[in-house]
DNA sequence: TTGTACGCGTTATCAT
DNA sequence: ATGATAACGCGTACAA
């Protein structure tokens, strides 16, 4: 006996029918009679085969049923932070409608790593990529597979999914003015990767979409205002230009404007440490809406951006190109949403 | 002109040289004159070739570059769980280096969304699955596609990847009886999927292996221990069974273990509300060893478990199987660490 | 409803 | 170093 695995020839030899039938009885894409299935499927058994091979189906189909999304960062970094994991959470549940799942890759792969050239992907996902892998996206275009970015620009027509941070950032900070709040400071996201946090000024040039967006939309309302730029979105990193804004006890900010919810949260532990509360001594203000782990009782004053949707439109636009119709670039609306974190400076 | 995209059929021609040839250069599988290299490069430059079709080639080699992970829950929902997130880390980097990529899966797919039956997935690890899927599993065997399990059971000849967690708990109980604890309450992680959370007694049957046998580890020591099992890994979680355990001040526990960090946070929080000291009043464990974010100035007393090596001993187990060897299961060994969250009890 | 015929784009093997 | 040949396993017009 052959060693080989059955194939769907095999298969439809055995049952004693065509091979396009074979295929039918799997696929379903046509109706068959019942006999025919029932001695299709037994040969199968009998065979052991256990369906069409999903490469050979791929190739002759020209789809692989796979959508590759692009991190610029570590994986492992990427996926903690909770604005991607929701974006992720929209994504897939968008491409599966298609039938489609997600490959995880990385822009800068290493050599052997797998890479959007070499992977079997029908579309591809960057995700705040600003413009690096720049001949991947070449060979990855020229071969007609769909690109989407999120949060990033990857250059000329490349449809592009986002906020209006800065707008969003403006309203947050109109909602301050509006309180009596006139010192404040801004906590911002990088302004670059390998950033490794500190206060930046005019002369720092700001390659991050989002962190000058919503720097400038602060700015708008507070000219001027400081700027302590984090080097990351974590607790950590806002409990630690918390830390640098309170040292000063002269010059305290009455209220701190955080570019994510997680460098809020940080300040506002930063906050008590120093023995003010919240928002009574200092208000806060965050931005994304995510709901932070071990906060309570503290309500953000927050941005809310649509995480999940983003991930969604993403998704939607994929599946549009995939049809062959054009996708336009979107831009989501924030929705500010005032908690307990923010209130009228104190006298 | 035809409309349809070169081949390296084409370039071959456009070259003057054979298919086998043009493959080769792209693939360098085999040396090539620097003339030959130059003008097949050049034929495809001018035919717009931008390499072989990863679909075809993952056909003809029967490797397709793609490593199935499967997931039992939302995928969003386990991207909040850090011990997965460092655990996809060593996965990534281990099966990178084998020039494959992650591809994301759920185990109870919803219709039509990509299952591991219809990917063209090369291995799959699952996740904390418990033998659902069993229908997919017997279909991915059969084809001799690899799997691998982690912190899980999938059943007879799979190989497995955990910890001695019943051991390493057991330690961290020596520690505290050591310190002379006898009043213990464990925070345990869910019992089964969709716990609700709250006590458990003898009559509640844990069907999650992690728990039952960390539960096993620290009653080795405390008999009779009562547990509280939380509805899931997060701070929060452990914050609601702190309020519930420190609530009647005559039977307070001097000590409490949880079975993850993130619980073992939450319930320090709960203590602080309560107005108890950690570790004076009350000493806290918990098991991970991860980086709790915003928990400084606390360092946990916890047991430091090998994320990343689990992850990359499974990728590891992959590739062998890969090769054709066998691939044993491996269980990993924790390490006690001591933090600042326990002392001796009050007196 | 079923069968025929062909192509999807590559790469391994072996000979030259 | 290069070339000829033969799969790889399947889906889908189109005809019957």
């Amino acid at each position: 006996m052959s060693t080989r695995r059955a194939t769907i020839a095999d298969v439809a030899r055995e049952a004693g029918v065509s091979p396009s039938t074979a295929s039918v009885v799997f696929s379903g894409k046509t109706p068959v009679s019942d006999a025919t299935r029932q001695r299709v499927l037994a040969a199968a058994e009998s065979l052991g085969y256990t369906g069409p091979d999903p490469r050979a189906a791929s190739l002759r189909r020209g789809r692989s049923g796979i959508v590759g999304v692009v991190f610029e960062e570590h994986l492992g970094r990427a996926f903690q932070d909770p604005v991607k994991i929701l974006m992720m959470d929209g994504l897939t549940e968008s491409v599966a409608g298609m039938g489609a799942g997600l490959l995880l890759l990385r822009d800068r792969g290493e050599a052997g790593a797998p890479s959007l050239t070499s992977a079997p992907v029908d579309a591809a996902v960057l995700v705040g990529c600003s413009g690096l892998l720049r001949e991947s996206l070449d060979v990855v275009r020229a071969r007609g597979i769909p690109v989407v970015v999120i949060e990033g620009d990857a250059g000329e027509g490349i449809p592009r999914v986002g906020l209006d941070n800065r707008e969003a950032q403006r309203q947050a900070a109109h909602h301050l003015r509006g309180l009596g709040h006139e010192r404040v400071v801004i906590v911002a996201l990088p302004v670059r990767s390998e950033w490794p946090g500190g206060w930046i000024d005019e002369s720092d040039h700001v390659t991050v979409d989002v962190t000058r967006d919503r720097l400038r939309g602060a700015r708008d309302v507070f000219p001027g205002a400081p700027a302590y730029a984090a080097a990351g979105s974590f607790i950590d990193e806002g409990l630690a230009a918390g830390r640098v804004i309170f040292r000063d006890r002269e010059n305290r900010p009455t209220a701190v404007m955080a570019q994510s919810d997680l460098l809020a949260a940080g300040v506002i532990r930063a906050a008590e440490e120093a023995g003010l509360r919240v928002p009574e001594d200092v208000s806060v203000t965050g931005f994304d809406g995510i709901v932070v782990d071990g906060l309570a009782p503290y309500e953000l004053t927050t941005i809310v951006q649509p995480m999940v949707d983003k991930g969604r439109a993403a998704g939607q636009a994929v599946v549009a190109m995939l049809r062959g119709d054009t996708a336009a670039s979107i831009s989501f609306t924030c929705e500010f949403r005032e908690g307990n974190t923010t209130a009228e400076p104190p006298r």
